[in-house]
DNA sequence: GTGGTCTAGACCACT
DNA sequence: GTGGTCTAGACCACA
């Protein structure tokens, strides 16, 4: 399903998080799927089935996934996904995380903005 | 000169880490300055000498200040920084992944800019 | 006959319980009145025969109906409910609960009276 | 601080936050008051350190309390507990399952109307 | 000292 | 089978 960086230093519990949000934005996870189930997945990536189990929840937190009591964890509708504060904080945060490493890297202000462009740019080009 | 924000998730002594950088590169802090004393520091912000100690020790692991020791830490001058393209890339890959959620969360691309826009108005008005 | 909501944390038992239960109390299931089958229920909701026959074996333990073996599930005659004083109190110490929290989080009285006349107009029309 | 039914069919984590969720709400833990330590609390209640911490990051999660990395746990102001569409949703949940519990004792709408009303009452009369 | 993550493995309720 | 809770105990980063 995915690949885990045992070495980096984002927890592992946060790269699940992170590759199966990316899975589900990306259709790869359609709404409604069955997501491996908690014991299963911990022994394809070898690690604790506490550790998968904390990434469900976080994702279910984030709306991305709910669970049925003995049914497992399946994929939430995206408009279940809320847009919430506290979410659009989180990812803001993200945001100036980014911007005061282009910062670190001598951008200025202008240079910055280019990029964001082309970024965004990227995105349009990929929706077409 | 500067605030802490506690409650953010950002641990204490990143948070001096990036703020004494940023004094740096904006200029406020030039080349040769000293710094204030580790222990003066801790008391002007109400934390843990260690903190701040570490803080200096991983400003100087990057290259931005260098220690004499008796004499304090001072401002390094800044070797002319060459763009890291790979520290680009990875940073750009953030944002595609951040833009992406935004983007399955809902978001047009109008709002995302709005957002970009007041965090860049957020970062000149912190340099000012 | 009723719905269930898969995404709700209460299992699917506990409101297929409390669903007769509703259905009992508002009269749709008059007394003698035989429930549909295990069988048949679990395919009209999809779900587990097991999971009816908790449900009914719940029900059955509260008093609500009576099972005959080879013949069915039926509404049991529901003896003179006497008003559970200690009950009530519990639910009560619930509301307090609740309402202390609505309060604390900013809720005005006028606000809070809104809340409950849409949750009780919700069950009204439930019971059409 | 408060004690834990072990007998309870709530989990000994959900007893924690309800708990000290009652303390803050009561003003008996102030603004800024530092929780007790996830061990020492684990300690006095003779429960394992992980149940405190997940206890601990519910209530964070539900805006009530923050934490600083090697400082420990403090009660958030008031206005940081977000009332957000989730957490009221979550509390409208809670009053549907007494509501469907006042109706299993028997009480028409009429009666409901009345309990809420004076626990209504009760609330303002304290507030005086 | 503080909280955060992780493992190994048990037990429970629900489907 | 499914997820959820809990214990015992290790290791880490941070203050």
């Amino acid at each position: 399903m995915f690949q885990l960086d045992l070495r980096s230093r984002r927890s592992i519990y946060e790269q699940v998080v992170d590759n199966i949000k990316e899975l589900i934005i990306a259709g790869v996870l359609p709404v409604e799927e069955r997501l491996p189930s908690v014991r299963d997945l911990s022994k394809t990536l070898t690690v604790n089935p506490n550790t998968v189990q904390k990434a469900y929840r976080e994702l279910e937190y984030q709306g991305f996934v709910y669970t049925v009591q003995g049914l497992g964890t399946f994929v939430a509708a995206r408009e279940d996904v809320k847009m919430d504060e506290r979410r659009l904080g989180e990812i803001k945060d993200g945001f100036r995380v980014l911007l005061r490493e282009l910062g670190y890297l001598g951008m200025t202000k202008e240079q910055i903005q280019q990029v964001f462009h082309d970024l965004l740019s990227e995105r349009s080009e990929h929706n077409d």
